[in-house]
Order: C-alpha cells, then sequence, then structure tokens
DNA sequence: TATATTTGTCACCTACTAGTGACCTTTTTA
DNA sequence: TAAAAAGGTCACTAGTAGGTGACAAATATA
C-alpha cells in the first residue's frame, strides 16, 4: 500500500482519470453527447480504454462521475447573493437572469448538457437538476415569497418560462437557423432584445407586488 | 411503363414507402431520433431495408423526406385566424399560446422533433424552422406591428421567450425531472400556473401598448 | 403466352462499437 | 535486491451499424 500519491512519475493514475475527464468536456462540447463513445474518449485523453474499465467501472460510470464533477450552477445562480436585498429580490434577479442569458450562451460545455438532459435519462442529469431546483428553491422561499406573498405563484411561472425560455433561445442558436420569431439570437441587437424583455417582464411583475400589497 | 397505380395488389411501392414513413414517426416518437436506425426502422416496417435505398435513396432521404411530410405548424399556429382582429390579436395571441403549451405536452412526436432541430444539423429541419418563422413573421407584420408601432421589438422579444419556454418546459417535462421552478409541469394545477403567467404577460404587453399610444 | 420490369428477400461485406484476457513496464514495498 | 502491486498497451471477441450484389417472386407489357 503506497501512502502518498505518485504526482511527478509519468505513470500517475489520479492524472490519467482527470485526463479522461477532461476528453470528456473536450468531446461533449465539439460532438455533443452522442459523440461520447468509449474508443473516441481514449483516443482522446490519448490513453487505453481498458483504463476506463479499471479506473472507473465503464463507461458509464465515467460519464457520471463528468456530471457530477461538473459545477455549472454555482458559477451562475447565488454565486455572490448579496447580504442586504431590500426590493425582493428585484436588481438582484434581473441582473442574474441577464447574465445568465449570456453566460449560456457563451458556454458550449453547458448548452450540451444542457440537451443531454433533455435528450437522455441519466441518474446523474437528474440529480443535476434536482441540485439546480434545490439552489433556486432557497431563492424562493428566502427572497420572492416574503415579498410576493400570495403572487409568489405567480412570480414561479414567470421565472420557469424566462429561464426555460433563456435556454431554449441559446440552444436553437447552435443548428438549424438563429433567427426565432424575427430576432436575430446571434447579433447584439437581437441579444439586447431578449434582455430587454426579460427586465420588462421583471419589470410588470415586481410592479404587480407593489399593487397588491 | 404503367399508367395506373396498383393499389389491390401485396406489392406497392407507394404503399411500402408509407410504411417507411410511419416506422420513422413511431420510432421517434418512442425511441428519439437517436433510434433511428436503417435495421430497426426496416425491422418496425416490416420490410427489407434495401427498399429504403431504392425508394429514396438512402437513411437520410427518407429521414429528410418524414420531416418534410410533417405538417406541425398548420395544426397549431394560423389554423383559423379571425377574419376581423380589433385588439391587436390579444384574445388571439393569448389563446394560441396557451393553446399550443397543452398541444405539444401532449404531442410526444412534436416534441421529439424539436428536439431533433436541437440536436443534429439537417438542411431539412432547418427548413422546418424557416417556414416557422415565415409564418410567425405574417402574424407580426400583418397583426402586431400595426397595433405595436415602435414597441413590436419589445413584443418579439416577450414572443420569443414566451414561445422557447413553452418549448423548453414541455421537453423538460419527459426526462429527469418533472419539477421547474417548483411546479410540477405534469400537473393540472402547475400548467395552469404556466398558462396564467403567459396570460399576465400577454396583459402587460398590451397594456404598455395602450399607455403608449 | 413469352418477356421485361418492378417489388421484395437474403446473404454478405466492411466499418465501428463495447468490453476483456494476456502481457509488458514502471513503481512501490518488504 | 527481489517480489509484489499498480499503470499501461495490445490483440481479440462478439455484437451492431450502414450498405450492396445476387436472386426469387409478382406484376405489367408485348
Amino acid at each position: 500500500m503506497k501512502e502518498e500519491k505518485n504526482t511527478t512519475s509519468l505513470r500517475n493514475k489520479e492524472e490519467s482519470k482527470k485526463k479522461f475527464l477532461r476528453a470528456v468536456g473536450q468531446i461533449i462540447t465539439t460532438k455533443g453527447f452522442s459523440g461520447l463513445k468509449v474508443n473516441h474518449i481514449a483516443a482522446k485523453a490519448k490513453l487505453d480504454k481498458k483504463l476506463i474499465y479499471r479506473y472507473f467501472g465503464g463507461l458509464n460510470q465515467l460519464l457520471d462521475e463528468y456530471v457530477q464533477q461538473q459545477d455549472f450552477w454555482s458559477n451562475v445562480k447565488g454565486n455572490k447573493v448579496p447580504e442586504t436585498i431590500d426590493d425582493g429580490g428585484k436588481t438582484f434577479v434581473t441582473k442574474m437572469l441577464t447574465e445568465q442569458f449570456d453566460y449560456v450562451f457563451q458556454n458550449k460545455e453547458f448548452q450540451k448538457v444542457l440537451l443531454w438532459r433533455l435528450s437522455e435519462e441519466r441518474p446523474s442529469l437528474q440529480k443535476l437538476a434536482e441540485e439546480q431546483e434545490k439552489s433556486g428553491e432557497m431563492l424562493f422561499e428566502h427572497i420572492i415569497a416574503p415579498h410576493f406573498g400570495e403572487l409568489t405563484n405567480l412570480y414561479r411561472g414567470i421565472a420557469a418560462i424566462i429561464v426555460a425560455g433563456l435556454y431554449y433561445l441559446n440552444l436553437s442558436t447552435e443548428v438549424n437557423g438563429t433567427i426565432f420569431c424575427g430576432i436575430d439570437l446571434t447579433s447584439e441587437t437581437g441579444r439586447n432584445q431578449i434582455k430587454d424583455a426579460i427586465k420588462f417582464m421583471l419589470e410588470k411583475t415586481y410592479n404587480e407586488a407593489q399593487i397588491t400589497r
């Protein structure tokens, strides 16, 4: 039994595992999840595919480990929730969603994982969705609900459509046409149109809360 | 050369072509587009795969022909545009989008084609997207623009988010979790929450047009 | 009826897939 | 230093993919 890990030598299990995980990331960004074949991954990692079975137990386990080591949400949501929120999270949520719109646009790997989640049943992907839900629920419980009261359900519906909408719009940008409702989603002006719409919707939703209170 | 088609006999080219096209539809609904393999399609159609190459030229052409023969949009949009629109299309668009939300939910084949369109580059799928755009553009030009004037761009943004949102929400229903922003998209109450949000957004958007005019 | 054409089936090829046993090499340990 | 353990490579199996040539059966045409 070894007591310390060897990090300098050429033969290194942990380093090799990372190579496989990196290869998965590269392939998913370039070819999509349908390109995730053992032979392909091994070739990309420049290692023998046998090691995938030895280190991870198989292709499925490797993919699951890849999904679990991802940490997209912490980069987007709740990375820096301000300590004092006095407007029911209006400025925070507006900023968060418009930034997320751009984040998803430029992060191809995240896009592919989203698409993967829509396409294939996989426990690790389901877990990812649940974690996202849990992270969002914190926001609803502590910031939205206190401010919106009975209108929280309306807020949930609006938020669901906006989040789902910005996901889909960015996914549809990549293939089979970049125009959606006459808006060019790859152009600066087009993307600003979407951001303006997000701001408008949130504005009106927060106004509604003011009126009802 | 034959002058009349044989429709009664067991050996019939046109009937066989239809069998293949039907098989494609069945497979895409059950297994998704990744299940569209020649052997699988032929088995489903209960015919030899050789005929796919003879009648369509290959798998790709068969799939293209399948996509082109689909006519999802006419069932949804513009199927019965009222002759007189006096409210800038408010009731019409609201009805159309909430109905489309349910239509996409129950039509698994349509869902799979949407997902296919996000996943694979394919001329026939791109053409489908363009036709959808063209159909929507009619609405914007003749009904929305006259009523919204300079606010038409805002309307486009709102519409894009709503349409994209209802697509994504229905796609996410199928795999890896049915809860989105705390809303159960398979429950009656959850789906009504989304519909209420759609109505609210359109309401506010049309109000905005009133104020500015 | 004899011939040509079309419809359909089967066997086979090549390429690629996931997965594994045998083996060699490097590193660690006794 | 000798033995054991771990890291890594290669060759092979079995299954499945797309695609095609040869052939049989049914239908149309002369």
